[in-house]
DNA sequence: CGCACGGTTGAAGCGGCTCAATCTGGGTGG
DNA sequence: CCACCCAGATTGAGCCGCTTCAACCGTGCG
């Protein structure tokens, strides 16, 4: 009965087995999808709200220029867009970064889990409160970290939210992603990330390798990346 | 009856009139605060709501090296803070930028109004996916975008929002901002922010001068910032 | 095999930072 | 009413982190 959405939920709220089953009835509408899939397209009318079942996806911005900027990284467990369920129109696209399995929910029956279900509401509502508290951190980092700290710090917090959904050992955890994703992520170029991996990888700090990320010296590196995980949930525990 | 809130709240919700009565009620408890008064501290557990009636605040962090992000411009109508609603410890502080009118409500009383009125509940729900867009669009400007782009844009979505809430004037608005709070806001120097407004002022896009922001050529601006109003209100108008 | 995409490395340029000095205006005490 | 003060605004000079441009390598795949 339970899956990667219910496991992060109940870590929100105490949900009941009740709870847990309409949750994973909602989510019964499952397709495979390949890397490199759009969910959502800016510009679309948000209809069904997907959840992340297994595998990452993104969501990302394209700027006149040509430029990309990613805004979030989803991974199983997570909602790709509760957020815009609104709005008229999406400002931002949603793209699977593995291949992936995706649950789409019609919003109606999101609607009815929250009228029916407080403790579904409250889950729901802390999830946001997440996602927001992860947004406030990437602009600290974008505005006031270096590149270095930068790149410790989404490493840190990905690391985190994998541990955090059981999905990563005492020292490493799967990091699908090409160094063009994650300059476009932090604000760098992919050249700069390049020569940042290299000297996080040299200074035996961590090493991000063939989608898998180890890291070596846990304190140095949220030293580095001036990481507090509470943002993450209150009940996380720190690196190392 | 009316106030900043309500006025606020009844773009994004059909807002009856017992519903702005019951609003206005929740603000009832309403405290005059100097310029430079800290309404949270990173650490505090959140209890009352706050929300601005009159005067700017904003939220921010402070980094270990000493260094201040800006995180949010609070202005009359907005909350500080329901988003910290459930949470243990803020993980930032808010403080007044000028003098201002506070209204504090308990969250008890918040938990009532969303219980007994959806109308209320969803206009709560959309001021915070409209706050949400706000991030992210700033994680936009902080990655991808110079400067220059990034000034005029945090100008462009400051004076829509006080346009919205009936506050500016065809071309011009209070932005009682120093430099340095501007620099802290967008992750440069005050030095450079300087030398951008000074270009600005000089290429006759924009003047910020004695706590208002004069807006010469709003196409220009809007050019320059990559400005589009939309997500902050489905049914905003562009700049000019 | 060969193509395409991502990773790696080097060299040169530039946008924004640092350090430092001067200016300005509003507030304050005498 | 003036002298003073202080925070913010302004300007200059030099530096550095990151970008840009460009080449080359490795590898998975049609």
């Amino acid at each position: 009965m339970a899956n990667a959405f219910t496991k992060r939920l109940s870590g929100y709220a105490p949900l009941n087995d009740a709870d847990v089953g309409l949750l994973a009835d909602a989510c019964r509408n499952v397709r495979d999808v390949p890397a490199g899939h759009h969910l959502i397209m800016e510009g679309d009318s948000p209809d069904p709200v997907f959840v992340m079942l297994e595998g990452w996806a993104c969501g990302y911005k394209i700027l006149p220029d040509g430029g990309r900027q990613i805004l979030a990284f989803m991974l199983p467990g997570d909602f790709c867009d509760i957020h815009i369920a609104v709005l008229k129109a999406v400002d931002h696209s949603i793209v699977t970064i593995t291949n992936a399995k995706v649950a789409s929910v019609p919003r109606a029956q999101m609607e009815v889990l929250v009228q029916a279900r407080p403790t579904i509401t409250r889950a729901f509502w802390w999830s946001q409160l997440v996602d927001q508290s992860v947004l406030r951190a990437w602009i600290v980092s974008m505005g006031r970290r270096t590149a270095n700290e930068r790149i410790a710090h989404l490493m840190c917090e990905l690391y985190i939210r994998m541990r955090n959904i059981g999905l990563a050992t005492d020292d490493q955890c799967e990091m699908p992603l090409t160094q063009i994703v994650i300059a476009d992520a932090v604000g760098l170029t992919p050249v700069h990330v390049n020569r940042v991996l290299k000297s996080l990888r040299l200074g035996k700090v961590m090493e991000l390798r063939s989608g898998s990320l180890t890291i070596i010296d846990p304190v140095r590196l949220s030293e580095i990346a001036g990481f507090d995980g509470n943002y993450l949930h209150g009940r996380l525990k720190q690196v190392g």
